[in-house]
RNA sequence: GUGGGCGUAGCUCAGUUGGCAGAGCGCCAGGUUGUGGUCCUGGAUGUCGAGGGUUCAAAUCCCUUCGUCCACCCCA
């Protein structure tokens, strides 16, 4: 087929059932979240062009999808809205808007689509579908152990099991700074270098941090308490010496402690490694890593100002993301199997029998049954059960001439071959019956 | 944005030194005119991603372009 009828990449349409498996995903979500009291919100797809740009800086204003002005305005080229980037300016404009009339906090979740004009890869798609779950106007550590309970909870509701909590805070990364002795201006360069201890080995990380100006003696201490069998024990006696440092590991061992109930200790721990690339942060931050994937499969953090710079109110949040799109990979098997469209198939074997056959999917239908006539072009009954078979109906009802003349109905069992007569009008007591035998 | 791989039937892919466009699966028809799945027989697949060039001759070699995949970067 030629690739022009291919969407634009980084898009993906979706046949019936992906869609399904991605809808079961979506309300997996929403059950969870609205089981512990989240409130769903729904924003337009676009928003005004000063509202999305300049939030996340110069490189994230290139990676949104301009709208051109329409209209007399059109020539000039110049674009005034934009297609959405992320949930999260959205919700500040919210609650900007409609700051007293939310409730407080405000707990609230976001599914849908949003566009980057980025460049398309393994996981990573121009258009997706982000989910956020977040809480405005609490400081409380307690917040962020409920969204990161609910996100726990969240992954099992979607049959994921095999999955990693990498939890850390921002303090304990400015505790680590200071406890080594990193100058100032080196630190926010050092803590990403740092963050890739997971992909490079210790030593060309060390090299790294040499590359940015760190004396060696400080890198070389550093990268090798991170990485040290007994890195966390090691961490945690270093920050000692810092009052940032171990307000950090407070905090860290407080969330801990409130989602030990919920969230088993093989899945989460405390990480220090782990740097969370974007700088708004200010207080807890996790990752969620599974096998299998590109980078994380979700991601959050306490980010108490953020809002405000993004034209909000200055409330306290937190808040976490699924990356449903990659989860949605690793399901990629289990919930695809797809049920099929019919359970009842009506045959249609002649012009003159059509409007009963009508009245008996009808009756199907009335059984609470998904049921549809043959709208083929063949009178042969074989086609017609082959037509049935291939649309995963458990029923095939055959109405011919001679069912017509005893008033009756011949219905076929497509998974056992049995066959039965029953008088037409109630056929759909019969299926109605016999539905609940088996779970489709 | 940088480097590399790959674009052939609906799908997964073969295709040798340039020499008639192929297989499996799926699809259609028949065997069986009122009985699907299994089986047997037969049939159709097509802009070889697109454009240009070399050649008697190009899916094959060269150039360009588009798409796609992988690594780097960045993210969800």
């Amino acid at each position: 087929m030629p690739t022009q009828f291919d969407p634009p990449s980084g898009t993906r349409d979706f046949l019936a059932a992906e869609y399904e498996k991605r809808e079961w995903a979506f309300g997996v979500l929403r059950s969870v979240f609205a089981s512990y009291g989240f409130e769903p919100l729904q924003t337009p797809a676009f928003e005004r062009l000063d509202v999305l740009l300049g939030k996340y800086g110069e490189d994230a204003d290139k990676l949104v999808f301009k709208i051109l002005r329409r209209g007399e305005h059109e020539a000039s080229g110049e674009a005034d809205l934009a297609l959405r980037y992320d949930m999260t300016v959205p919700l500040a404009r919210v609650a900007a808007a409609y700051g007293s009339q939310l409730p407080t906090p405000y707990k609230r979740y976001a599914i849908g689509p949003v566009w980057r004009a980025d460049r398309p890869g393994r996981g990573r798609f121009r258009e997706f579908v982000q989910c956020d779950l977040d809480i405005l106007g609490s400081p409380s550590t307690l917040a962020d152990a409920e969204v990161l309970a609910a996100h726990h909870d969240a992954m099992i509701g979607l049959g994921l099991t095999d999955f990693t909590i990498l939890l850390n805070s921002r303090q304990v990364l400015s505790g680590l700074l200071e406890v080594f002795g990193v100058p100032p201006q080196l630190g926010s360069g050092v803590l990403i270098s740092l963050d890739k201890l997971d992909k490079l080995s210790p030593d060309e990380v060390t090299a790294e941090l040499a590359g940015r100006g760190l004396p060696g003696t400080i890198a070389d201490d550093l990268v090798t308490a991170m990485t040290a069998t007994d890195a966390e024990d090691r961490i945690r006696a270093a920050l000692k010496d810092s009052e940032v440092g171990q307000a950090g590991v407070d905090e860290v061992d407080r969330l801990l402690a409130l989602v030990a109930g919920q969230i088993p200790a093989t899945r989460i721990a405390f990480t220090p490694r782990m740097v969370r690339g974007l700088s708004y942060y200010t207080g807890p931050i996790w990752e969620l890593a599974a096998a299998g994937v590109p980078g994380s499969v979700g991601s959050g953090g306490r980010y108490d100002h953020l809002i405000a710079q993004l034209g909000g109110p200055d409330v306290a949040a937190t808040g976490t993301s699924i990356g449903i799109e990659r989860v949605l990979m690793l399901l990629a098997g289990d919930q695809a199997a797809g049920r099929g469209r019919l359970d009842v198939a009506v045959t249609v074997l002649g012009d003159d029998l059509a409007a009963d056959s009508f009245a008996l999917a009808s009756a199907g239908r009335a059984a609470g049954l998904r049921a549809g006539v043959y709208l083929g072009g063949s009178g042969k009954l074989g086609k017609q059960i082959k037509w049935a078979s291939d649309n995963g109906a458990r029923w095939c009802l055959i109405y011919g001439h001679a069912e017509r003349a005893t008033g009756e109905v011949t219905v076929r069992d497509l998974t056992s071959g049995e066959q039965q007569q029953v008088p037409a009008g109630e056929v759909g007591g019969y299926l109605a019956a016999r539905a609940g035998d088996r779970s489709a």
